[in-house]
DNA sequence: CGGGCCATGTGAAGAAACCTCACAGAAGGC
DNA sequence: GCCTTCTGTGAGGTTTCTTCACATGGCCCG
């Protein structure tokens, strides 16, 4: 009687892939399946609720509210099912272990770990996504990388290793951004996007222009992870602060723009290791985070564009 | 790359079904499968993990500490989903909606619905488990069922009904009460199961006993349902104060055994509604409920036994 | 201690769900 | 306009899941 009318799980796991990557193709890969499954999976879904849950044209498809909350709602029951689930005993030498959050794994980490892999075969990585704090040995976290700026309550002693610039900028939709020449004024006057991860992206960001105090936004919004942020950046909800790192791509394939160019931000991209010793692979891997961190391209308007010197 | 190694999300399913209701039939049952079917996923299960979750004689058949572990992780994941999920537009008059503990629906409830719905065939019913707070307008609900002790802090107001009495006792595995005679001493001595939905059952059931202080546990163990601390309960972990109307049907079946029989608790068992007048529907369904109240028999060793009087 | 009862395990066959492949359509960029 | 990218879809194959029927193993009771 009582649990009995949900939709395929299957189903939701892709919906739930699919609003987390903003392409089938993507969430297709992760589930190692093609996205003709992908798309089907969602199709059915949508005639099981009744309900639209991506809209926009094929070709820069993006969710409708109604499927970000459902997909935000999914994200940490499936995250919760994954962390109960005892693994399966881990052959071979013990994994060096990354923790990080799961934009950052998902737009820039995993993409490039294969060039790890590829000069260390020998050290298995693994990625914990988590935004959260952590303890390096409760936990088994040989490393972490999370944002930082001066003012981050540290309440661990640690070793800190900043590798990698932080630019970032306000990110919406192609069709916000149309209407007509974007003005600092026009991007404060909008709906805001915050994500939890990261509150004080808005003041971080407006720093560069010399506003102490950002004017009141008319509304704010807030979510659980960059990923979902930006995807409401994309479906149009309004604009969000997002991270050069993080809208590399979106950028590119012109689901996002960013008209005000990125500036560099306040926070830095850094490696946290114990600080009583890190493992020599731990080593090895925060030496390849900053050469990797040392030759991802700067974005092309970098600041340039404030409005308000430095 | 990050999340791909899941077990079948149905095996899951299927075997958190089965923890709920501690056996396989009743899984199937709710999930409207054959019991063979809920075999297989949960062997799969194991065999995909390479941990026993269950154990026992297959008559009686209880969870491994891993796979009660396992359970309660997924019980609340599962909620989520289906929390998350939009309901199809229901069609026909709004159902009452009545919000209960999640083990008394399964236990005592859900089990007698039907005869609610002969006798008030145009009355829809849906039960939403929960054992927190509630609030009626906000969560849409019309009547409430939960467990009160004279004590029990009340931020809202509302008219209560009690239409049923409760009786509780400690509730063990056969084999720990196989050993010796059971005494108050020796079950006081055994290690202790609580559950987050009502912690003061060891201190409201040691007042029939004119203990005002129990001797302090040899440990304690906290589960957030009911039916996992029962189940922890069958697998011989420890010792759980049950309320009758909740384990009436594992007495039965030998699964648990109340070798002190029960005793009046402080708690009774009431049906909440709004102060401002509940619903047609909702006053129908609370004078069945106290009508079902009146009738559940009551334990057949019910007021015997305590050692100290009354 | 043997028969009845109850719940789970299992073999084989059938049903259902799922996936792939290949191609089509639609939008955007150059 | 052509090319690229991404999603939608028809047909058909494959895997997974279910069922049915019966076997098995405990337990209870006389």
């Amino acid at each position: 009687m009582a649990r009995r009318h949900l939709p395929s799980l299957n189903a939701l796991r892709a919906f739930e892939a699919f609003g987390r990557h903003g392409r089938m193709t993507l969430a297709a890969d992760e589930l190692c399946v093609t996205h003709g499954a992908v798309s089907r999976q969602i199709r059915q879904l949508e005639e099981h609720l009744g309900v639209p849950l991506t809209e926009g044209p094929r070709s820069r498809l993006r969710m409708t509210e109604a499927g970000l909350k459902l997909a935000q709602a999914l994200s940490p029951a499936f995250d919760q099912i994954e962390a109960a689930v005892p693994r399966p005993a881990e052959v071979g030498p013990r994994p060096l272990v990354v923790s990080c959050l799961p934009t950052f794994a998902m737009k820039w980490l995993i993409p490039r770990l294969p060039g790890f892999q590829a000069a260390h075969p020998d050290i298995p990585v693994r990625v914990a996504e988590s935004n959260g704090p952590f303890d390096f040995k409760a936990d088994g976290i040989d490393l972490a990388i999370r944002m930082r700026t001066p003012e981050t309550v540290v309440t661990y002693d640690s070793v800190v290793t900043p590798f990698m610039e932080h630019f970032h900028g306000p990110v919406m939709s192609p069709e916000r951004a149309a209407a007509e020449p974007m003005t600092l004024e026009r991007v404060c006057a909008m709906p805001r996007l915050l994500t939890r991860t990261f509150m004080e992206s808005w003041s971080d960001w407006a720093r560069n222009f010399e506003l102490d105090h950002l004017p009141p936004p008319v509304s704010e919004q807030e979510f659980d992870h960059y990923f979902y942020m930006l995807e409401a950046a994309a479906a149009g909800m309004g604009v969000a602060i997002g991270p050069w790192a993080f809208v590399q791509r979106d950028l590119a394939s012109g689901r996002l723009v960013a008209p005000l160019g990125f500036t560099p931000g306040r926070a830095r991209i850094v490696a946290v290791t114990p600080p009583d010793g890190a493992t020599e692979a731990a080593v090895l891997f925060r030496d390849w985070l900053l050469a990797e961190g040392a030759s991802t391209p700067l974005p092309p308007e970098a600041a340039c564009e404030p409005r308000a010197g430095r």
